[in-house]
RNA sequence: GUGGAUGUAGUUCAGUUGGUUAGAGCGCUGGAUUGUGGUUCCAGAGGUCGCCGGUUCGAACCCGGUCUUCCACCCCA
């Protein structure tokens, strides 16, 4: 039989171990800031009913969303009368499950399934993998990890500060230079309804979306193109044009939308988080961006999305607040707000300015030269005494040549290498040879000890 | 889902208008050096030219299909 050539399905990857070290570089910098925060960890099911993912991602999202066959006769239940098959009924009937698609709506669901093991506010983080049926490219990936936080409960804007000291916490500690946007559904809302097209949210937001792509041009031709009338698409012009800080941008704005209740109601939501941040120092700019929409149609408050400023990248981390996703759950009037960190374009912008730590890639500390049977012998009680001191150290398994034991040191990055051969056994001291400078000395194992618990 | 590129050794890439046995750097293996890696020198192994089919006396090269990766839409982490 021709061997079979192995390969993964499209848009998912292998990860190797320098892979993984890296990716854990990031996974335990995220974690550890959200649990500096006050954050529990849940896990949810890879697969959930199809029924809990379908209609909330609006209608891209529900093709976007991997089905899994029903096992056994799936065919057997089929409607016959779907003989002229339109794939997506049959769809529904065949597979009753699906592939999460983000970390959001199955949290909304667990919510309301846990609702009585739960205290609110509910602070929780979640790190896990999620599929989308995307066409693949840079950064964008068919499996992918996204790393939420989000407080469910609590309408209080202090959880929208919270959240951007998090992510400014944590590009901190991964070193990359971002910029977080903000901006505010309720002040699409406002414009949507001061323009006449209140019924037109969604259309506008998205074009007004690629008003940096397309400009102002293409922005109204899309708009016209999307059912709203030109007399209505003039009016944007002064919100197309804000400037200024800013301070200076929700001035013009309140002028704007004086008229519009719940216009006026998100820029005052916009201030007070803005406010919160006279007193505390935020390393990250901040910058209120009305372009910013984000394709999601459950968010109704804050809209906040990070974009790594030294790379060409999509946003690295996005979210918002959601007044009512348990409410299709049947749990009415619970909001909350989160964030998801997208641990995959992190990688790849880390990757792209090459900011990873140089020393996360060593592991192991010592390595023991294998000269052979005594030897090992001599060194096995040794080993063992540096592992119960925390210091990851291992033996090469084969007395093979000191070449290839060396070069596997090297290749492992393994700053100190032991030597103990007939002369050290004798003596009672051992060689260690520092791999970075490449000198080496003599000397007792408890010194030895000693140095490398510093 | 629409449109456009791409695929040659482990890897990055050459490969002439279609013409014998498909090349290079890095990496790998062995040696110089049987107790010394990272530098140097020498030698060697390694390819179904993504896959399937077609055109041709002859295909890595031309044509069709398919898969992968990438780019632009769409959308998004």
């Amino acid at each position: 039989m021709a061997a079979q050539k192995p390969s993964v399905p499209k848009g998912t990857r292998d990860f190797s171990p320098i892979e993984m070290v890296k990716r854990n570089f990031i996974f335990d910098t995220i974690k550890d800031v959200f649990k500096r925060y006050g954050y529990l960890p849940i896990e949810t099911p890879s697969m959930e009913n199809l029924s809990t993912l379908l209609g909330k991602y609006g209608e891209e999202g529900d093709k976007l969303l991997f089905k899994i066959l029903n096992s056994g006769d799936y065919l057997e239940k089929v409607d016959k009368s779907l003989s002229n098959i339109d794939s997506n009924k049959l769809a529904l009937q065949i597979c009753e499950k699906g592939l999460r698609y983000d970390l959001t709506v199955p949290f909304a669901r667990f919510v309301v399934q846990h609702l009585n093991e739960i205290t609110f506010p509910f602070k929780r983080y979640q790190i896990q993998p999620v599929w989308r049926a995307d066409r693949p490219q840079k950064g964008r990936y068919r499996e992918f990890y996204q790393c939420d936080v989000d407080v469910i409960g609590s309408n209080s804007l202090l959880n929208e500060v919270e959240l951007i000291q998090i992510m400014d916490d944590i590009f901190q500690k991964l070193n990359i230079n971002t910029v977080i946007k903000f901006n505010n559904r309720k002040i699409l809302a406002g414009i949507s309804e001061i323009i006449g097209a209140p019924d037109k949210i969604i259309d506008i937001t998205i074009a007004i979306d690629k008003l940096e792509k397309i400009g102002k041009k293409g922005v109204y031709d899309e708009l016209i193109g999307r059912g709203v009338s030109s007399g209505s698409v003039s009016l944007l012009d002064p919100i197309l044009e804000l400037a200024g800080d800013n301070f200076a941008k929700l001035s013009s704005l309140k002028e704007i939308l004086k008229n519009s209740e719940i216009g006026i109601k998100g820029i005052t939501e916009v201030e007070t988080v803005l406010n919160y941040f006279n007193t505390l120092t935020l390393k990250t700019e901040l910058e209120i961006d009305l372009t910013l929409a984000r394709g999601l149609n459950y968010y109704t408050g804050a809209i906040i999305e990070v974009k790594a400023k030294d790379v060409e990248m999509g946003s690295i981390c996005g979210g918002g607040r959601y007044d009512d996703l348990t409410g299709v759950f049947g749990l009415k009037d619970v909001s909350g707000v989160g964030v998801s960190f997208g641990a995959d374009r992190i990688y790849d912008v880390m990757q792209q300015l090459d900011i990873f730590p140089k020393e996360i890639v060593s592991s192991t500390k010592v390595l023991f030269v294998n000269f052979g049977e005594k030897e090992v012998r001599y060194c096995l009680p040794l080993l063992k005494v540096m592992r119960d001191n925390n210091i990851n150290s291992e033996i090469y398994p084969d007395s093979a040549k000191m070449n290839k034991q060396m070069t596997y040191a090297n290749n492992k990055n393994i700053p100190f290498v032991l030597l103990v051969g007939e002369n050290e056994m004798q003596k009672g001291l051992l060689t260690v040879k520092n791999m970075v400078s490449g000198e080496q000395s003599e000397i007792k194992f408890d010194e030895l000890l000693q140095r490398l618990n510093k």
